[in-house]
DNA sequence: GCGATTTACATGTATCTGCATATATACTAG
DNA sequence: CTAGTATATATGCAGATACATGTAAATCGC
């Protein structure tokens, strides 16, 4: 059974998460742009080889459920920010490539994207404060894999 | 802007934050017990004096928005876990008194979530870490709370 | 090389969330 | 007082998410 360090730390690590999270798209839709979840799948895809991946590579990466993510991925579809063709060696599976379009809103995000996490998170720590903060979720994150 | 340790470390905040609470999630469900959100309504009014609390006192503590927590106690409500009487003093306003039933229900659901917990989180730090993360993300929430 | 199982992805349906707005009461200025 | 504004809560509607299940192709066991 957890200690009651452990129990407040745990509370404190989904707020902390959940309110980050929320500053960051809180600004995205101010400045009418996409959530967040776009932005990940745009970036996995520009930083990709071919700047293709197949689905079931997206859903592990971004530890989205594969439902939510083929519905995300309709929905980029639809906004031209995605391009899908049948993979040639699966039968069964599809390749999605970023378009220009995508590579593009990609690029107006970041800025906003950046701003919000320096004003809502960055600000907060110092650099090696934020050094020890990684170095312990990296800790707690890789143990969440593992499971 | 945020340099690339900043950046590294709010992603990896918003992954651990998120899992976290997914991995309680799972373990609540599994057990056939209601989500986090109600753990945390019930923890609140059983905390509060006469375990009554207004709506918008609960809101801000959770840090709901408003229409979330209205329904939230309407489906708290109709699973007997709340009771809901007008405020004699505020015209506007409900008290919500959290019923044996909803007491009954958070200690059933205590244990499953403390043991998630602990899988989930606590085994991966030890004490001395965990403190000093507790201490950063204090800070990190804190920092949110002013914006 | 064929049935059984697994993997990749989609989708119908129910539930939940977000947004805008509604309703009612309280407060405040003059 | 009264008009205007602010606060407390609810809700119609649209969009997103979760769950269960469907379809099709690949792989595995024998």
């Amino acid at each position: 059974m957890p200690d009651e360090t452990t129990i407040h730390t745990w509370v404190l690590l989904a707020r902390a998460g959940r309110t980050a999270v929320e500053a960051v798209e809180a600004e995205l839709k101010a400045a009418g742009l996409p959530p967040l979840g776009w932005y990940d799948v745009l970036w996995e895809l520009e930083r990709a080889d071919d700047r293709a991946l197949r689905p079931f590579e997206i859903e592990s990466r971004l530890l989205l459920a594969q439902y939510n993510l083929s519905r995300l991925l309709k929905r980029m579809e639809a906004a031209g920010l995605v391009d899908r063709r049948p993979s040639t060696e699966d039968g069964r599976g599809h390749i999605i490539t970023i378009t220009e379009a995508g590579a593009a809103m990609r690029r107006r995000m970041w800025p906003v994207y950046a701003r919000a996490i320096e004003a809502a998170f960055g600000a907060r720590l110092s650099g090696s404060d934020m050094l020890r903060l990684s170095a312990l979720l990296e800790r707690v994150v890789r143990g969440a894999e593992e499971a």
